[in-house]
Parts: structure tokens; C-alpha cells; sequence
DNA sequence: CACCATGTTCCTTG
DNA sequence: CCAAGGAACATGGT
């Protein structure tokens, strides 16, 4: 489940449990997700530490932790790569097959869930090192986006994918604040003007805040996982209103009308991963 | 069996 | 040194 958004979302929902807890145990099920932090590092600093706050940098989910002893706070960086999910299951509940790292909360237990282990948790804050602005913060201008994109021959959509020019923007959402702007998912990035730029500025900040407003208005139960997919893409809400069916405008629509002009969605491959667009709203 | 999947990182090539 | 392209990571769904 993982772009800005869903991250927001799942911050904004996990921040008040977790806060003022205090981690009992942990439970290292797939050491390859702390990368490069060993599970020993890992278990000496979070062992009767406690959770003291919980925020987002792009794709990452920063969690402040509080030393047991009177030690500096540190940072553990979460990220769910594509398949990632966290969550908190009542202490005894069977963990799921893939559950990379567990922490003892005592009535509770916070689950790091992975199929595919892409994800990370780790005190390894040097990612965060090479990330953009923050797309929602005031950092970030259409002047800024223009500079970024002044000396890339690199698609526009293979460039916003590029987490330094901005943080926090994935696969569908680069889809989709592409068709927004009316801009060619092909158009080299440097031969963006400047008035396409400010178009593209406003269409990422909406196209990312309406995901996460839609995101917020979704029933997360208890776990977290639970109705599923309604948090993440693809769900249905009970019911299925307009608004949902419409939310995502271009991604994964190869085929199907454009709901502008009526025109068939295409799908191409640009580095590797699927990009989606209407030829006739978006013209080279 | 084939191809697809919300992400990042490493290696090679030019 | 840098930009760009592709493979790798790992598992599951269709």
C-alpha cells in the first residue's frame, strides 16, 4: 500500500496508539528488512524503550523513540516498499505467513507485515538523506519543480518517480497527476515550460491531497488490514459511490473511456513499469 | 508457463 | 564524474 498518501493515512491512524507505549519485546522474523541495522543493534535500542511519536518523510514512516535509560531520542525508519503493512493485533493472534518484525506492546502487539520484503525497518536514517522536498510543504514551489527539472532528458513520468526532484510520489500517482496537468507521460522533463510546470505543481499537491482525504474517509479497523483493500487501491467501498469509482482517473484503465473525452486509455512501458494516459488529454 | 504488481538499489554502459 | 537503463531483490495473483 504505499505512496504519500496511503503513508499519511496509516500514519495519521497508527500515531495515537502507539504513542506513549512501551515496547516489551522484539521479534525479528526477516532480518533482511532492517538492512543495514542487525537485529541485535535493533533489539538493544527498541527493548523498554518507548514510542514517542510517529511521522512521514515521502514514502517513509519515522518513528521517535524514547531510550529507556536517559539517552538521546533516535529515529527508526519504516518504509513498505510494495507490499508492506503495519498494524496492531491483540497479543495473542496468530501473525500472518509473512510478518517481518513484531513488537511486544503487552495487550498488543504492532505487526511489520511483507510479502516481499522490499520494505525496511531500520536505524539507518542515511535514506532519508536523498529525498526531495515534501510535496504538501511549502518547500515545495513550481519554481522549485521547474529548476528540478531543467536538466533532465528523462521522461516527465519516469522523472517524477525520481524521489530527490520531489518526495513521495509512486507508480499510480505520477499516472495520474500527469493526466491531470494534460501533459505527455513522454514529454522530456527539461522541455517543460513554465506554465506546464506550475499545472504539473498544482495537479501533484491535489492529485496527493485528495488521495489521502479519500484515504481518511475509509473505515482502517482495529488491525489496520481488515475491509482490506478499502484503504489501498483497488477496494469497493460498500457503497460504491461516483466519486470512488472515478478516483483514480487513468491508472490501470488501459482500454477503458476516458472519463474527460471518451477516448481508450493506453498503457506504455517507461523504465520498466506501466505508465497510463489518454493520448487525446494528453498529446506529445 | 507467461506476465504483471503500490519501490529502491546496485551495476553497467555510454 | 554523471545520466540513463536494466537487473535484482521476493512473493503472489491472474
Amino acid at each position: 500500500m504505499p505512496e504519500l498518501p496511503e503513508v499519511e493515512v496509516l500514519v495519521r491512524h497508527l500515531a495515537p496508539l502507539l504513542r506513549h507505549r512501551t515496547i516489551l519485546s522484539v521479534d525479528v522474523r526477516r532480518p533482511r528488512v532492517l538492512r543495514p541495522t542487525s537485529p541485535r543493534e535493533l533489539k538493544r535500542t527498541l527493548t523498554g524503550a518507548r514510542l514517542a511519536g510517529l511521522s512521514r518523510r515521502g514514502k517513509y514512516l519515522l518513528f521517535k523513540i524514547r531510550p529507556r535509560a536517559r539517552a538521546d531520542a533516535t529515529i527508526l525508519v519504516g518504509h513498505l516498499g510494495m507490499t508492506g503493512r503495519m498494524y496492531l493485533l491483540p497479543k495473542k493472534a496468530i501473525l500472518p505467513k509473512h510478518a517481518a518484525v513484531v513488537l511486544g506492546l503487552g495487550e498488543e502487539q504492532f505487526v511489520f507485515e511483507d510479502t516481499r520484503y522490499f520494505g525496511r525497518f531500520t536505524l539507518d536514517l542515511t535514506l532519508l538523506d536523498a529525498l526531495g522536498p515534501e510535496p504538501l510543504n511549502p518547500e515545495f514551489t513550481a519554481q522549485a519543480l521547474m529548476a528540478g527539472l531543467a536538466r533532465s532528458g528523462q521522461p516527465i513520468k519516469v522523472k517524477l518517480l525520481d524521489q530527490s526532484l520531489v518526495a513521495g510520489i509512486g507508480n499510480i500517482y505520477a499516472s495520474e497527476a500527469l493526466f491531470r496537468s494534460g501533459i505527455s507521460p513522454k514529454a522530456p522533463a527539461r522541455r517543460i515550460n513554465a506554465r506546464d510546470a506550475s499545472r504539473l505543481w498544482s495537479a501533484i499537491r491535489r492529485t496527493l491531497s485528495d488521495a489521502i482525504q479519500f484515504g481518511s474517509t475509509v473505515p482502517l479497523d482495529y488491525a489496520g488490514a481488515g475491509e482490506k483493500e478499502l484503504l489501498f487501491y483497488y477496494g469497493r467501498l460498500p457503497g460504491t459511490s461516483a466519486s470512488y469509482e472515478e478516483r483514480l482517473q487513468v491508472y490501470d484503465r488501459k482500454g477503458q473511456p476516458c472519463f474527460k473525452c471518451g477516448s481508450m486509455i493506453r498503457r506504455i512501458v517507461q523504465a520498466a513499469r506501466s505508465t497510463f494516459y489518454c493520448p487525446q488529454c494528453q498529446p506529445n
